[in-house]
DNA sequence: CTTTGATTATTATAGTACGAACAATTGAAT
DNA sequence: ATTCAATTGTTCGTACTATAATAATCAAAG
């Protein structure tokens, strides 16, 4: 055997993988999607929805989004007239991020349109492949 | 009961546990990479060794990426010196891209490094859970 | 041989993503 | 009270991603 670690299988690896299974969401996401929101927009409107008036580094953290790519998403979530954007009077740092009424009639609808994309997008797979898929998913997060 | 259909739990859809999983493949390649090549720009390089010399849209369409977004990874892979770009004499309309010696040597060095980003981002997993997850995630790709 | 339709590559625009550098502010320790 | 370290938000540079529009070329059908 002259050719001993010759082979590798990009299909095989996971980051590949990743990248796949990212772009099949994004087409499916923006085929459902209402306003034009994008996955990362409406991860952080779901978040704002849940925790309410909070600072934008914090909105950040628990959505996953650096601090540079949080200021654009809140930037054109508030260009939307999705979010609100106010100076903490306890924190001149500090800005605080919260949603419009806009906003919450937003995230109302989205959520069920979230939950069609979800499905659409396991599609291809059994109910058992669906939840492993999650479980593992989330191990590795 | 008021609220009915209230709940929408972020962290336990595809589309964002995807993203999280990304991130993490991410970090975990730049952590390992040689001469800073992006997961893109690796993907890229692994299909001209496959392919051989072939033309810049269908490099694009074999490493699933978009004609604008092959374009720039072929234009960073150029000026890193790892590929070679060249008029095609039959079709004016083509670009040959194929790998130039250094590419070559880079492919072969990082190969050993992709299966070590594999590893490590797959570490968290049991083996069943990690044959399981790419079989999962080739089955929606 | 010319028209037609497809392919190829490029460009512009917009969004996501991250590291690094920066100024302003805060809180805590001295 | 002042210094110091940490936090917050902003900006810059680089890269990836996709859509849409454009121009050049090609192949095939009439």
């Amino acid at each position: 055997m002259t050719e001993s670690i010759e082979s590798y299988a990009l299909d095989e690896q996971v980051g590949y993988l990743l990248r796949l299974a990212n772009q099949r969401h994004a087409s499916i996401f923006q085929l459902h999607t209402l306003d034009g929101l994008t996955p990362t927009q409406f991860a952080a409107l779901i978040r704002i929805a849940d925790l309410g008036k909070c600072s934008q580094n914090r909105l950040g953290r628990l959505a996953a989004m650096d601090v540079a790519t949080i200021k654009g998403v809140v930037d054109r979530l508030r260009k939307k007239g999705f979010a609100v954007v106010e100076p903490d009077p306890g924190d001149k740092r500090r800005t605080l991020i919260s949603l419009s009424p806009e906003g919450e009639t937003m995230v109302a609808r989205m959520k069920d349109v979230g939950q069609q994309i979800t499905n659409a997008t396991l599609k291809p797979l059994t109910a058992a492949e669906q939840r492993n898929l999650i479980r593992i998913l989330r191990k590795i997060s």
